[in-house]
RNA sequence: GGGUAGGUUCCCGAGUGGCCAAAGGGAGCAGACUGUAAAUCUGCCGUCACAGACUUCGAUGGUUCGAAUCCAUCCCUGCCCA
């Protein structure tokens, strides 16, 4: 607990696209030394501005921002990678006794930064993962399976069969390492780096639903179709990540008119209203985050920052 | 006005006498999640006093032991002719 203490301090804004996030961090970061850490797996990408709702100049004018525009949208990235930036980045920042502002939606990153990845930070093994992608497609997700349950019963037990990413991933660790994921040490609350201080805004489902139609709608007057056509001219293959982004995939078969915009705006819609789900899901699950009523959003500011203080 | 195709659970859409509360998909909801995470995967999804009961397949009436499925009439919708 006094190690806890001693832990430098973050704040994080975090929980589902379109909940206000931004706004409120910049609300935050007009009274704070901050300098915002985008979290968003999305906004990394360079010329993806409208599709991921990448904070405008005006608004990065207001505090540094990074993490955001650091990789070419052809090319993949990783939790791993991010996490390892975001710590430099973090160190350095507290180096100058400003605030660290995480900024974002994407729960695996925060995961990241707040629990050691284990697994001896083993990456992805490209030929590996063939052979294994190749096993399935030959065996099946339910022989997959069986193979997991031979040498790794306890990850098993905790995955469906249909899971084969997951499957998958678990043979590749026990291959790769000899010993069985679940055998590896599970990080805890203690092995956290940071002291976190995390926000989420709470919206009645049906508002925010209202919420991400809108902003949908807005991106599509903004030239959203424009911005994936750019992407595409530029040499950005359809199958990459940077492509399974919201807003990019289904815009994808319009441009070469395999799908009518109409039908595809709507799938961007509940799509973005599924994936605010998962959000949602994901970090309620967190019980580190305050959940700030929409209604309370006029004076969230100063009490995050009163807060902060105390 | 005539002809024709239809009206199925929130939406799309199977189902032509019992195995149908009704395939499948979508939406919605709940959940999982450690190097693709805006991804990927799972469950629920008519109602209830829920191993059973009750109410649904445009409406009403009929045939039948038994109908979403057959018949009659009516209402509505698309298309074609006028």
């Amino acid at each position: 607990m006094n190690m806890q203490n001693n832990k430098p301090r973050i704040l994080g804004f975090v929980g589902a696209t379109a909940s206000g996030k931004t706004s409120l961090a910049l609300e935050v970061a007009k009274r704070l030394p901050c300098e915002i850490l985008c979290m968003d797996s999305m906004q990394i990408y360079r010329g993806m501005d409208i599709g991921t709702a990448k904070p405008t100049a005006a608004e990065q004018s207001i505090a540094p921002h990074y993490m955001i525009d650091i990789v070419d949208p052809a090319d993949s990235y990783s939790v791993a990678q991010y996490v390892d930036s975001a710590h430099h980045l973090i160190a350095d920042i507290l180096s100058r006794n400003h605030v660290p502002v995480l900024v974002g939606g994407t729960g695996l990153y925060l995961q990241g930064l707040s629990l050691p990845m284990n697994y001896g930070g083993l990456p992805s093994d490209p030929a590996m993962r063939q052979q294994l992608t190749d096993d399935l497609a030959q065996i099946g997700p339910e022989m997959l399976h069986a193979r997991l349950q031979s040498v790794d019963p306890i990850t098993a037990a905790r995955l469906h069969p249909n899971d084969t990413r997951r499957v998958i991933r678990a043979l590749e660790i026990f291959h790769l390492t000899g010993t069985p994921m679940s055998q590896h040490k599970t990080p805890t609350d203690a092995d956290s780096p940071y002291r976190f201080s995390l926000y989420a805004i709470d919206w009645p489902r049906a508002e925010l639903h209202q919420r991400i139609n809108l902003r949908v709608d807005l991106m599509i007057q903004n030239g959203l179709l424009d911005e994936v056509e750019r992407l595409v001219r530029s040499g950005v293959p359809a199958d990459a990540q940077s492509m399974q982004g919201l807003g990019y995939k289904e815009l994808l078969p319009v441009l070469s008119n395999k799908a009518a915009l109409p039908s595809a705006v709507e799938q961007i819609k509940t799509g973005t209203r599924n994936y605010a789900r998962r959000q949602l899901i994901w970090f309620r699950r967190d019980k580190r985050i305050e959940w700030i009523d929409k209604d309370h959003l006029p004076s969230a500011a100063e009490h995050i920052i009163n807060n902060w203080k105390e």
